[in-house]
RNA sequence: GGAGGGAUGACAGAGCGGCCGAAUGUACCGGUCUUGAAAACCGGCGUGGGCUUGCCCACCGUGGGUUCAAAUCCCACUCCCUCCGCCA
């Protein structure tokens, strides 16, 4: 939720920075006239109020002393204006639940160094790493055996079932087996021993109420992209981001102890429904993957540093891991709604010949402290709302994909990065078995 | 799923329908004292909102209701604890 206050005191820099993302003026002046009668309707309501518990003490009093008729008379008065105030109550009411639904709407300013654009093809590629790089070696060419999609090779070898995935669940559910399955449980582990060190690892609910889907943004906004549970007012986590965010809900932390850092490991949900057809083959677009995230809590001084650190991780991972990767700051166009800035991480998968998003680390501002009131106390006693930021390292589907296409041989078995093999028991090389 | 108990400020814990935004203790902050610390003593110490910056309003798990007036009475719900049932 973007703040009021500022809105109030700056409508137009508020204006121009939404105008980048396509709101339109008009949009934020409706919100302007509906505070500015919230609050009017707000003061009428409460000097009634005021009155009423003037009038109630002063019946207090003349029940004490006796005075009988005096307390019929002011309980009388007092009695007549109860209804002026609930009228006035009801209305201020009404008016502050239309104001918090326009608001729920608004997306975040966009920093300053977001560039401008209509959508992912104007994000702006600001770095590229593949092996070798660093050492002058050119960008790598790939061998005809890894120019084979990751959904043959995972048929070739037994690793990936998307048929059984499909009758279970319907297309877009994945379904890995064998040493496809033991390669994401490696994967989610390696990673969260990577930042244990830093970050608190949490493993929360894959489900979320309403109200915790709406602090970070998700709802009311993205509704058809989530699995809901309706019965028991339940949404399926479409990240970690989501309990991560509401983890402190409510609270007001101690300055001391910002940052507060967080990883954990979730099944991620998505409806995918805006994307119906669209680059679904294989794991390019899957309904459940699981995902490593990592997120913190921290004061705006510290916002960049934590965006940083994330960043870092991510793209240590993707280099242990010998995968060529590109990073992207996303343009208003196709920045998330909540965000104010954020560094995509895409893949390169050589079998399908793409790019493929692997990461997203995003600085939210206090966009989404302000909707999950998550404040902190100054050293000068004052409270003010946290900075989030968050971002994967990483989602594994498509990490998968990029692995087995990346790495597979001549002979068609896979030969896993090293790193990999404390986690696999020392199983690195992936062959059909012989059946 | 059934029965009972509970939910009040950072924590503990009082609170006959009006003088309760709330006793008291602890913690915390400032001061006196002290070489320093502790103790003792003095003072301060919730959050949010509105405007005429001095005042007003809201908040005692949540939502309704009764009343001139609700932390206090009534109803519903949520969560926690104990016991029973079921269960990985």
């Amino acid at each position: 939720m973007i703040d009021l206050v500022q809105l109030r005191r700056e409508p137009d820099e508020v204006k121009a920075a939404l105008a980048r993302r396509g709101v339109s003026s008009a949009t934020l002046d409706e919100i302007i006239v509906l505070d500015v009668e919230h609050r009017r309707l707000l003061q009428e309501a409460e000097s009634l109020r005021a009155e009423i518990k003037d009038l109630s003490r002063q019946v207090g009093e003349a029940r004490r002393d006796q005075d009988v008729a005096r307390a019929d008379g002011l309980s009388a008065r007092s009695r007549a204006l109860g209804d002026d105030e609930r009228q006035a109550r009801e209305a201020t009411e009404r008016v502050a639940a239309t104001l918090r639904e326009a608001l729920l709407l608004i997306p975040n300013l966009p920093a300053p160094d977001v560039p401008e654009g209509l959508d992912e093809n104007d994000n702006v590629e600001i770095d590229r790493w593949w092996v070798g790089k660093d050492e002058g070696q050119p960008f790598p060419e790939y061998a005809p055996h890894q120019r084979v999609a990751h959904w043959d090779v995972g048929k070739e070898l037994g690793i990936l079932d998307l048929e059984a995935g499909a009758r279970l669940a319907g297309s877009m559910f994945p379904l890995y087996r064998g040493a496809g399955a033991r390669l994401l449980r490696a994967l989610g582990a390696f990673a969260l021993d990577a930042h244990l060190e830093d970050y608190e690892e949490i493993r929360p609910p894959s489900f979320a109420l309403t109200e915790t889907m709406t602090s970070t943004g998700h709802l009311p906004k993205s509704q058809d992209d989530m699995y809901a549970i309706p019965r028991d007012d339940l949404w399926a986590i479409p990240t970690a981001e989501v309990p991560l965010t509401s983890m402190h809900r409510g609270e007001i932390l101690d300055e001391a102890r910002l940052p507060i850092r967080l990883t954990a490991q979730t099944a991620c949900f998505r409806r995918e429904a805006g994307a119906a057809g669209r680059d679904t083959r294989g794991l390019l677009r899957v309904h459940e993957f699981d995902k490593v995230e990592l997120f913190a809590y921290c004061t705006p001084e510290q916002a960049d540093a934590a965006h940083a650190d994330i960043l870092a991780r991510a793209e240590a991972l993707l280099r242990s891991l010998g995968l060529t990767y590109r990073l992207l700051r996303l343009c208003t166009g196709d920045l998330g709604s909540s965000s104010a800035r954020t560094i995509d991480l895409e893949v390169f998968s050589p079998g399908v010949d793409r790019w493929l998003e692997v990461s997203s680390v995003s600085w939210f501002r206090d966009y989404q402290a302000r909707r999950a009131n998550v404040r902190y106390r100054r050293s000068d006693g004052t409270t003010a709302l946290v900075h989030t930021v968050n971002g994967s390292a990483l989602a594994w589907a498509r990490i998968w994909a990029a692995l087995v296409e990346t790495y597979r041989q001549p002979d068609g078995s896979v030969q896993l990065p090293e790193v990999l093999s404390p986690y696999l028991g020392g199983r690195t090389r992936l062959t059909a078995k012989a059946s």
